[in-house]
DNA sequence: CCATCTATTGAACGTTATTTCAATATTGTC
DNA sequence: GACAATATTGAAATAACGTTCAATAGATGG
């Protein structure tokens, strides 16, 4: 029996842009990481996801490591952008405050579908000194960013507190509610924002129009 | 050139109760856990870690899966109790409750360690319908339980409230503190219990003698 | 002391994952 | 159109992992 003389004919993926590529990769990556989790991080999966020959991982990220410190990077400086400039009224940092506490619920945030790639994350960061160090970083600056918007409103409203610490129980309690959140799996989430909202009340006086 | 006539002298454990070696292959995988994460959780490791053959690991739970299960039962139910009992005076029902916070921070629990075990949970939960719902259900009771506890100081003081709702959030609350301490590494932790208690105070009026 | 039971071992095996690299197709340039 | 550069492929080599199982040691009971 003589062997099939031609190996196999192939149909091979346009070539694109690297970044593209790379992009394609990394989202493919993360699409594994929601199905099946770290253990299921597997080169042969993501190609699979990806659809592309396992090659190309290695290529463009130098191995799985690589694409997994990849998809952390991609992922942790892309936290909603926080509004900035100094209000000149009551209303404006108390409208301020409440864009900054509605875009922590972006749905493309707030969902179990970024969980899934952020508790990943959570564990190797807290493995990882470098990557640790790196998200806790990022995280002070929206900590500090925060606490700018609540000092405002207690400024207007003469009130004496601790805005870095409310700042970061309140980043603390907005996590805190994502997670319960994504595992009872209820979509009431309106209710999350409700309760958020009314912790900052608690400290900074009623914020929304009754 | 003769093989090696013997192949190897072999130093043996000694046989303890069963029950014992699997608690004690239970806390090597927790180690394993803790020092490389899910991805470092292999047989080797695990066997390496309890100083055991890798064939144990199969013979008490199956496979590297029946592992990682017993893990996760392991960690599930040794939540801290809720003290129970009617409380016959406000005194009492405050105190309940506080006994009740306090126990959550109990270190065993409120810790880098602990948590190390938990995130690995929270994902395979995320992807494993039954072990998702097992964990719900009793996250659903430990709010009940501090529903109850909160009912009770409302009672008392004749307020009206959610608690169900109260009892929920605050949990929430409490797991956002956990994570955020566990990654910012400050080891200032009756900040975080003051945290807590301050967010229950606002609902329920005074709870601290002052 | 002998027999039985089973906890423990680790080598062998099949499977799956990772990396490497030569071959091939595609794009852009001159 | 020819050439250089490189994106893409997948087979092959290598390594790691998981499972199985026959052999062995230790305990237990008679």
């Amino acid at each position: 029996m003589p062997p099939p003389p031609k190996p196999a004919p192939r149909q091979r993926n346009t070539r694109i842009a690297p970044e593209a590529r790379r992009e394609l990769l990394i989202e493919a990556a993360k699409a594994c990481l929601r199905k099946k989790g770290l253990r299921g991080f597997t080169i042969q999966n993501v190609a699979n996801e990806a659809e592309v020959s396992i090659g190309l991982v290695g290529h463009y990220f130098g191995g799985i490591d690589g694409l997994l410190q990849a998809v952390f990077q991609s992922i942790m400086f892309k936290m909603p952008p926080v509004a900035e400039g100094e209000p000149a009224s009551l209303d404006a940092a108390v409208a301020q405050l409440l864009r900054t506490v509605e875009s922590n619920f972006a749905p493309d945030y707030y969902s179990r579908a970024n969980l899934l790639i952020w508790l990943p994350l959570y564990q190797e960061m807290m493995l990882d000194r470098k990557l640790g160090r790196k998200l806790v970083t990022q995280d002070q600056r929206d900590i500090e960013a925060l606490a700018r918007q609540i000092e405002a409103v207690a400024r207007f409203r003469r009130l004496k507190l601790d805005a870095l610490r409310l700042a970061s129980d309140f980043m603390a309690f907005l996590d805190g509610l994502w997670l319960q959140w994504c595992f009872s799996g209820k979509a009431d989430y309106a209710h999350n924002k409700a309760t958020a909202v009314t912790y900052l009340e608690f400290h900074l006086g009623p914020l929304r129009k009754s």
